[in-house]
RNA sequence: CGGGCUGUAGCGCAGGGGCUAGCGCGCUCGGUUCGGGACCGAGAGGUCGGCGGUUCAAAUCCGCCCAGCCCGACCA
């Protein structure tokens, strides 16, 4: 390929509505550009690492013996309803009507869409296990893109989902997959965390992410440094310490207005740690109260899973208001009489350091007075105890009691165990050898491939530019000649005509430091050089990006050797 | 969805009521160069984000809107 042929020129200056590295180097280099927010276009560089990427995952998909399909973008929103997701999933969900009426949504995830190819097709247990993948568009609704390719409206997602006869063949698998992700992670050189993580609108049993520790991402992710703990900080899970002392009587005391927990703390002259807070949740059949420590978060995740209740939601200030409350006077307590008269269910889940610590500060729903020196179980009981916090940092390793740090973290893939979930909603089922119904137990595995390439980008860089890790560069060598002599001009060009489009040829009349400084930019990994100074003695050199030291070939060698270089392919 | 920042040439920026809106890079043409972003000369390129207002006069002041980015909330 000749650099003047090529769309997309390298540029010098940093793009003003960029701010991660990895990201203004796609830019500079010509691999991306952004066309409105969320909204991204591949350059011809960038497609062809995209196509490096797929052809990787591709690889490990079918060693698994995967079979890929493609299934389309557009889905019935009838569908969605009949999952359960088109209410969860709501906020990510962008639809329109077909020219026949009917609602149609951009599909966010495939998992509909796969169980009703699965239903159609498979009709035998004996067809099991299944596994299919494909790399197909996603659209969401994200509220707000951000981080160049690291968080985008529309991506492609190398997305997975296996089919198995029961729990044990599906456990089985799913490891399986985790190492073919560990490795895909490791050719493509980036470090990897693997932890536990929320289920969130995937629902299923439990989620596995794969996290490239990073000061860009916007996931956090809890670690132990001594025995290895990492999970999600939705669902981490980690140990406080307790105030101990004997239970003291119920009192109640003036607040004078104080509602924050930092308010409450100077008027009543204790730690955050003495006080509660009951955040309201709903998701528009019910109201929850969570009550949590006053230096705790609640985790909706949390919630979510004990309450076996998706798509709870933290009330806002019209939603309390309906129900006749005041977030700013709420307690567990003393909740309003003409909230239990109304027609709406009200559950109370304690967290499980509020139900065992003595003598907590609790709000009152009475405005302007706390209750002091509230014990559990003695002043007020609840529906469910349970952890159901955050866990901060500060918090100790359930493990080993060691101190647990918080790490931003970019989410570059992850491992759902779906279980029944899809297939009961979808009404997948197959007869078994005995002839009984049952439902086949499913897995999700999912990589962003918009994302990978930007966390690549991220991981591998220096000053110069991008540094491709083996086999991923858009070309692996990069031609370039200097001087204007015609021997080296014709050498050159015998060499594109012959080897076309394993490498990129800079056949620009620019000067040898612009061709250097355009090559570390867009990462080539390798230079053929030719002189008229080597020439002379029938050489040609090779440079690697990163090195100073060449190595001298001999012009009739260098197809053998590029041939070499490159694996004997492009 | 809340808060903040920014919109002037393809990119990065300066200008901040008054004559023809500039600079660097890039681009075009001609010439000299070529081992880590060379140089000379000549040129092209702008609804100053949009709409409205104030004014003799608006890129500049005011209002509304739009777009992009950043922080947060939310979310695989």
């Amino acid at each position: 390929m000749r650099y003047s042929r090529l769309l997309g020129k390298t540029t010098r200056d940093y793009p003003r509505s960029v701010r991660t590295a990895g990201n203004a180097l796609l830019q500079r280099g010509g691999f991306i550009r952004p066309l409105s927010q969320g909204l991204y276009s591949f350059l011809p560089l960038g497609l062809r690492v995209v196509s490096r990427l797929t052809e990787l995952i591709r690889r490990e998909m079918r060693a698994l013996d995967g079979q890929e399909v493609l299934l389309p973008l557009v889905n019935p929103l009838e569908l969605w309803q009949r999952s359960g997701r088109a209410a969860l999933a709501a906020d990510d969900l962008v639809g329109f009507r077909d020219a026949s009426g009917r609602d149609m949504v951009l599909a966010p995830t495939h998992e509909e869409a796969m169980v009703a190819l699965v239903k159609s097709v498979v009709t035998s247990y004996r067809q099991l296990p299944v596994f299919l993948f494909q790399f197909q568009t996603k659209y969401r609704n994200e509220a707000r893109p951000r981080g160049g390719l690291l968080r985008t409206r529309e991506f492609v997602m190398s997305d997975g989902y296996s089919f198995h006869r029961s729990a044990t063949e599906l456990n089985n698998f799913l490891p399986r997959v985790f190492a073919a992700y560990e490795r895909i992670f490791a050719a493509c050189r980036i470090p990897v965390i693997t932890a536990e993580a929320a289920v969130g609108m995937m629902r299923g049993e439990r989620s596995f992410e794969f996290l490239m520790p990073s000061e860009v991402g916007d996931d956090r992710v809890i670690r132990c440094e001594c025995c290895g703990y990492a999970a999600n900080a939705e669902v981490a899970v980690g140990t406080l310490n307790r105030p101990t002392g004997e239970p003291r009587p119920l009192t109640t005391v003036p607040s004078h207005g104080a509602v924050t927990m930092g308010e409450l703390t100077s008027e009543l002259g204790c730690g955050k740690e003495a006080l509660t807070k009951t955040m309201v949740y709903s998701n528009g059949d019910e109201l929850v109260l969570a009550v949590v420590r006053g230096d705790q978060e609640v985790s909706g995740e949390k919630l979510e899973r004990v309450l076996a209740t998706p798509g709870l939601r933290l009330a806002d200030r019209d939603e309390l208001a309906l129900y006749g409350l005041d977030a700013r006077a709420i307690g567990p307590l003393d909740l309003p009489l003409d909230l239990l008269e109304l027609d709406v269910r009200v559950r109370i889940v304690v967290d499980d350091v509020v139900a065992s610590t003595p003598n907590l500060v609790v709000s009152s729903s009475e405005s302007g007075i706390h209750f002091v020196d509230v014990n559990f179980g003695r002043d007020f009981e609840s529906d469910l105890v349970h952890d159901i916090s955050r866990v901060l940092p500060g918090a100790r390793c359930a493990n080993c009691a060691h101190e647990l740090v918080q790490q931003r973290v970019v989410e570059l893939g992850n491992v759902f165990k779906l279980g029944d979930y899809y297939s009961r909603k979808l009404r997948l089922t197959l007869s078994d050898s005995r002839g009984r119904r049952f439902y086949p137990q499913t897995g999700a595995y999912g990589i962003g491939i918009g994302r990978l390439l930007a966390s690549i980008a991220e991981s591998n860089h220096d000053r110069r530019g991008l540094d491709w890790p083996p086999g991923l560069a858009p070309y692996p060598i990069l031609l370039m000649g200097i001087g204007h002599s015609a021997k080296v001009a014709s050498l050159l060009e015998a060499l594109h005509d012959e080897l076309g489009d394993t490498f990129l040829y800079d056949d620009r009349r620019e000067s040898i430091s612009t061709k250097f400084r355009d090559a570390d930019l867009m990462g080539i990994p390798m230079r053929l050089i030719v002189s008229p100074r080597t020439l002379e003695e029938g050489k040609a050199e090779i440079l690697e990006r990163g090195s100073t030291s060449v190595r001298s070939v001999s012009v009739a060698n260098v197809r053998a050797v590029v041939a070499e270089l490159t694996g004997g392919s492009s």
